[in-house]
DNA sequence: AATCGCGCCTGACGGC
DNA sequence: TGCCGTCAGGCGCGAT
């Protein structure tokens, strides 16, 4: 799932149920995940209260006085708020349970996600520090792009997903973007002109606008904070379209595998 | 330095 | 019906 619009319109939903309260305690019901869970969690962030919840990428940070909470949501992983005596279910690996009643409750079928307790400053952490430019900050130009690109040889949507470029787009906003840019998602990242990479900028920034305005994609697992889908998934242009005509110009979607991922494109409109 | 591809997991689906 | 292979939103790591 979890790409930066799941991840943000995530961190809004939590918003008014989290900021300015205290953590209770932490219940690990399951510890599996891409790393185990620990009890020093719990002993860390007990009586915390959380100040803010930011997002770095597709990570979550729940800021407060003395560290920060860092989830992760992997593939498959949900968080929704829930009262604090509300049954486990299958997948149910994390409750963060608040002072008075509700509970911050993670899901994860597929345990590739993450819950870390890191000191501060966060962003010293290693998961954080080598972390490429947010979409929506002033660096992800196409001038920035354009220099960055410089003689790499991957294929520009590998390297839109590679998070160390750039955080937050992963295999659906990738193949989006690229479409809505008309680009050729195999197409060299350093061959791509100053022109065409501000355009794709552009691209990327409305297409992640338009699925936060929609309230992410539901593929499967991923969910609101409160349980309702999102709705991106009925706005996909190519992403998990193959054979289906394209919307601009009627040809069929094609699928291939880039670096053991599915990508999708129009071969009549990208180039 | 850059690129590739494996592995971590569960579950859904299609073919036989 | 069941078994098996493949695939699914991510990403760190080791090999080349």
């Amino acid at each position: 799932m979890p790409e930066l619009p799941e991840v943000e319109t995530t961190r809004r939903g939590l918003l008014p149920h989290v900021v300015g309260r205290r953590i209770r305690d932490v219940v690990v019901r399951n510890p599996h995940l891409r790393w185990p869970v620990t009890r020093g969690i719990a002993r860390h962030a007990r009586g915390e209260r959380v100040l803010a919840i930011r997002r770095r990428g597709k990570y979550l940070l729940f800021d407060c006085p003395r560290g920060h909470l860092l989830v992760h949501l992997g593939m498959s992983g949900r968080l929704s708020v829930v009262p604090q005596d509300a049954p486990a279910q299958a997948h149910d690996h994390v409750d963060v349970q608040l002072e008075g009643n509700g509970s911050l409750r993670l899901t994860d079928p597929r345990r590739f996600g993450a819950v870390l307790w890191l000191p501060s400053p966060a962003e010293g952490h290693a998961l954080l520090n080598g972390l490429g430019v947010e979409p929506f900050d002033e660096g992800f130009s196409g001038a920035a792009m354009h220099a960055l690109a410089r003689g790499r040889r991957v294929p520009i949507k590998s390297f839109l997903m590679n998070g160390r470029i750039v955080t937050g787009v992963g295999n659906i906003y990738a193949s989006e973007a690229l479409f809505a840019a008309g680009i050729d998602p195999r197409r060299a990242a350093g061959r791509l002109s100053l022109e065409r990479w501000s355009r794709l900028v552009d691209s990327v920034r409305a297409t992640l606008e338009r699925a936060l305005a929609a309230g992410g994609s539901t593929l499967r697992d991923y969910a609101l904070v409160d349980g309702r889908e999102g709705g991106f998934q009925h706005e996909f242009s190519v992403y998990d379209r193959e054979g289906r005509p394209c919307p601009r110009c009627g040809r069929a979607i094609r699928q291939l595998r880039q670096g053991q991922r599915s990508t999708f494109f129009c071969p009549g409109c990208q180039r």
